[in-house]
DNA sequence: CTGTTAGCGCCTTCAG
DNA sequence: CTGAAGGCGCTAACAG
């Protein structure tokens, strides 16, 4: 583990001078530059980070939270995230929320405080005030993805939107009994992203003048192709309210709704219509008519926000970017039966 | 931001009594402990983590490298990993290596090195010898999974095991036409996992007196229910050579040949049966019959084992741990139609 | 263009 | 049980 007073030494110059030659930041001579940058290499050298953070107060190094892992618009947003923030210099410390309360805690009031990282970049965690006077403290920049935050700049879909969206589509197509397959729940932890696609859902109906029955919805428990196949089940099997279009909140969802469909002799989209939410590559697989939201656009924005944010702090930048969101329709949509 | 010295200050100790009260490390009395405690709390001192490294040479963060992050394997090891790291006090950094080819040999050679880092995961990462050697040099404990890593202590199960437990299952079953459908391939990147669940189907066939034929094994490009639909219907729509039975080398491509299976109005497992690997939660719904290798469980031995060695470095542990599959029988498998 | 110097914030001997 | 002092490895003025 060579450190900078070896290279010096072995160079015959200063401290000062590897550094220099070694960052680039500073005039030194071309030959001492090159002789530096040789013995460097010859000896193994690399710079100490923490040493490098104390001086500087730089870290390189963005915290990037979300609560789970495992599940399709984390797995697939934090796929980019990570590759370009790397591409940009920058490790990425990564901070997994679904843990017990005492370290989600623990994160947000010693981990990202320790001046561990640069910025903080929120993927669609929900926080109390207390969590977020926590992350306040610490003076860093702040960029969010899928929900708001005081004071941080955020990227994120309108959810009632891509709700009135599917839901005007079947309506359009002259549905009627038109169902829906969501998540909704007033967990403080979470943003309320499915009851925002449940009011979208719901204004549609009202707006075409149809009253959402309560039987229409179908609450599951989690985003699995599992759940909506049985909530679909239930839906299609009433003998007397069967809906002739489901709306499911995710593709994943839909694609269980539309086994469910096959299963019971239903066909789709003849006998019923499915929309879902995402754009999912089993959207396309399946053929399924969907909202797309282009996690990884938003990912790369996300990304490239926040590295303008970390190189110009005082710029004026709008607060909130509405992403664009788009009716992707495939074979799984069609006109309601007469 | 609070500093040490603030804190010793307005508490009227030294820093070196902060240091002691607050690490709990060494003796303080009783009294002085919780003055400290209550002043630093009170100002919101948090320690520096590049001070604290630089002194002690500890980082309390763990470099984990994947290949890629939105692919199952990957976010369900990760989901625990990070999870169970955060529990034991640790940070995760993470190293995504689906880049391009310069920033990858930058992340060996300049971000895992720069003492960012108290040990090393890697999982199903294959490098080549000079990133090896770039680790190597860093001195820190390394761990994998799913690949075997020169100097490091390894978790993974046996493909080949695994190929042979399916091919097997299938052949106790009567069936003599057992096709495959995998992603063999020699890139360096990359280790030879789906290689060696090969092997492990050609060994079973040949024990078994049957020359594998090579039509039967049909090579897909990616993990995707829609590759394995595809090369379901090459296999299972030849006039002259079609398989009873296909040993797919994931669920997701097994799900995939399930229902090219059923479009073709072929019924599994009557016509034709089907084995995945992985037992991933779309083969529970499909009634899957598959080969379990328990990733979370994996995961969790990682940490476990990782936490170990930076306890006791020096304590002798089995390099290789070979992780136990174990066959799950659903629906999808049954005799041969004689 | 290059060397000298003074810390960045903390932990850890070594005395008391 | 507590304080004083040195130093972890590096960068950023400030002189030369």
């Amino acid at each position: 583990m060579a450190g900078i007073i070896d290279v010096a030494r072995e160079a015959g110059v200063s401290t000062a001078t590897v550094s220099r030659a070694l960052s680039g930041k500073d005039y030194v001579s071309e030959h001492t530059k090159e002789l530096v940058e040789k013995v460097a290499k010859r000896l193994g050298y690399v710079p100490s980070a923490s040493a490098y953070t104390l001086v500087t107060g730089r870290t390189r190094n963005i915290g990037v939270v979300v609560p789970y892992i495992d599940r399709w618009f984390f797995s697939t947003a934090l796929e980019t995230i990570d590759r370009e923030l790397v591409k940009a210099g920058y490790d990425v410390t990564l901070y997994n929320l679904s843990t017990d309360d005492v370290h989600r805690k623990s994160i947000f009031t010693n981990s990202l405080a320790r001046k561990r990282v640069d910025a903080v970049m929120c993927i669609a965690v929900r926080m109390s005030d207390s969590e977020l006077a926590a992350l306040t403290a610490v003076n860093k920049p702040i960029v969010a993805l899928g929900g708001l935050i005081n004071g941080a700049k955020c990227i994120k879909i309108s959810d009632t939107s891509a709700g009135r969206l599917a839901t005007d589509h079947l309506l359009t197509m002259g549905h009627t009994k038109i169902a829906m397959i969501g998540l909704s729940g007033n967990d403080e932890k979470f943003f309320r992203v499915f009851d925002e696609r449940r009011d979208g859902y719901e204004t549609a109906l009202k707006l075409a003048g149809i009253a959402p029955k309560p039987g229409w919805y179908k609450q599951v428990s989690k985003y699995a192709i599992s759940e909506g196949y049985a909530a679909a089940k239930q839906l299609l099997g009433d003998p007397h309210h069967a809906p002739t279009a489901i709306f499911a909140s995710s593709d994943e969802l839909a694609v269980g709704a539309m086994l469910a469909a096959k299963d019971m002799g239903l066909k789709v989209p003849e006998d019923v219509s499915i929309v879902g939410v995402d754009n999912h590559e089993l959207a396309d697989f399946f053929g399924i008519t969907t909202i797309d939201q282009n996690v990884t656009g938003q990912a790369e924005l996300l990304v490239k926000t926040m590295l303008q944010v970390l190189e110009n702090p005082e710029q004026e930048m709008d607060q909130v970017i509405d992403w664009p969101i788009e009716l992707v329709v495939r074979a799984s949509t069609t006109k309601v039966r007469s």
